[in-house]
DNA sequence: TTGCTAATTAGATAATATGTTAAATAGCAA
DNA sequence: TTGCTATTTAACATATTATCTAATTAGCAA
């Protein structure tokens, strides 16, 4: 299941919070990684693990790479936990 | 956090899966347990995760017990997720 | 080329998760 | 009590994940 990766990424606290920081566009994996009291080889760990998950993507621009959320899967992976749980789906983009 | 636990126990698919089959009402261990091709005690472990994830409850009925969906947890979740993606809130419970 | 910066990959290790079989617990009924 | 059923807990093996330091790759500029 495409999805199967996507729960996994989301099991970790700092992954999840990486891809709060990613909500407002694009940031360096330097940036990222800032406010992390971790090494960078375990946050660029991380990053592969949203990027296998295709949570992410990135985009290298002279001698950074650039990730950003990418909505449509998170958009499926909201719907596969509405799937889960039965939640009432809702057409409306309201308010 | 709360919904920590939550997400380490919706990163596993059988656990993803036990709850969907809770969506209709409650199920014993048994009756969840025979959709398996696995171990009673591999599923009673499972059982234990979602359970301290508070995403379902338990309910002892003669030698049976039963497990059900913990709707409002689920809920929470949602919205965790929700948050972790930006993703629109919409108010409504239509269609 | 050399040097500098940004980031990843390699390799080791510790911690966590997953699954098994065997044993224990809990309820019910003869 | 004894025996039967349902389920969990214990003990343990193995697989996966998380993290670190050290090494490597990639781009850019003097």
């Amino acid at each position: 299941m495409l999805n199967s990766k996507a729960f996994k990424a989301l099991a970790h606290p700092v992954r999840r919070d990486i891809l709060k920081r990613l909500r407002n566009g694009r940031l360096s994996a330097g940036e990222i990684a800032e406010a992390y009291d971790m090494s960078k080889p375990s946050l660029s760990t991380h990053f592969a693990v949203l990027k296998q998950a295709r949570l992410i993507q990135s985009e290298r621009k002279g001698n950074h790479i650039y990730y950003r959320l990418n909505v449509t899967v998170a958009d499926e992976v909201v719907s596969a936990l509405m799937d889960v749980f039965g939640t009432q789906k809702d057409n409306h983009k309201e308010k």
